[in-house]
DNA sequence: ATTATTGTACCGATTGTTCGGTAAGATGTC
DNA sequence: GACATCTTACCGAACAATCGGTACAATAAT
């Protein structure tokens, strides 16, 4: 097994349990590897784990969401492309996020830089989208701010009530409450 | 101590750990109160004090917040006080909400169908007093839940980039959101 | 005197981690 | 081509520490 297939492994157990409930023999499992293995890919422990999964779904969220807005095209096709892959990366939200996975206990100990540091870049990439559109970049900042925390919201709420509707339906307002 | 004076010193630390980080030493040593004392408080041991835990936040909800949609007075005026209720509630955003929290890992597996119950709760009395504004039933439906979505987004923004401002501005804009 | 509360010592199980070692393939030496 | 060497991938077993939980005696309160 490569490392990024083992990798990729991870990534579900961390979301679905937490860092603190991701425990190693729960990570051994999931990956269908030893736990002396795990530490032959990660040697430093479940910390690097979490650091290098978390690293890897960054990764992932940039190359398929990030990126379409900072191609070319308008900003409205561009936000339509955003919500197009968010849908792709969140499972239509049943995945859950992993900013938010990583911004409790001891992993907002361990990672909270990292986890700010990816969130306003997020934000402020969308925001210079909305600019692109002629919007005023106060009001800009805090329209990204309030589709980011609806989205957000929204992954929770799908999971709580076990229905994606929330989701789809975040995902739906977003255009029209970032353009106006 | 009393027993309402160690439920209160164990929300914080489930806020702040969540269940699976909330060891027995953390919750020893945060209330104050030796091993045995809390199993003479909760026989049921962790998973009883969770729920009681749980309990005890929901009912403080239901008094602060939902008690004020459900009296007297103008749908606009029932949403104001809300907004206002909530900010005491979650104290301008650096609470972490019990319901986020409890629907993670371990402690979703034990406390699903409760807390599914009450933020169902939540969203179908919002959404009555929007028909009772004269609002179509699916339409306050959808905009409770994205109401709800706008606020625990930003309670995890609130969170992680270390600023209360995403919580105020959620809270600024729900009447107009509501009300249209 | 009785009941409620608590400190201490302990339990088996599980935590994250490390060690020693194996099997296989690549690399080098002759 | 044959042998030795080295790296990579992996695992079973054990480590100290901590987990959630219990038993019981001591103390405090009534």
């Amino acid at each position: 097994m490569s490392k990024e297939e083992a990798i990729i492994k991870l990534v579900q157990a961390f979301r679905q349990y937490g860092y603190e409930g991701a425990t190693l023999s729960l990570l051994s499992q999931t990956s269908g590897l030893g736990k002396a293995s795990l530490y032959h890919y990660f040697p430093g422990g479940k910390s690097e784990m979490a650091a290098v999964v978390s690293e890897y779904v960054s990764e992932c969220f940039e190359n398929m969401v990030l990126k379409t807005l900072q191609g070319e095209g308008s900003p409205e096709s561009k936000i339509q492309a955003m919500c197009s892959s968010m849908t792709d990366f969140y499972n239509s939200g049943k995945n859950a996020c992993f900013l938010a996975i990583m911004s409790f206990g001891e992993a907002d100990k361990l990672f909270h830089d990292r986890v700010k540091a990816r969130l306003q870049k997020l934000i402020q990439t969308l925001a210079q989208v909305l600019t692109e559109a002629g919007i005023e970049s106060e009001i800009a900042q805090k329209r990204s701010l309030d589709a980011v925390a609806t989205v957000q919201g929204a992954l929770i709420l799908v999971r709580i009530l076990d229905s994606t509707e929330p989701f789809d339906q975040a995902i739906e307002s977003i255009p029209a409450r970032l353009l106006d």
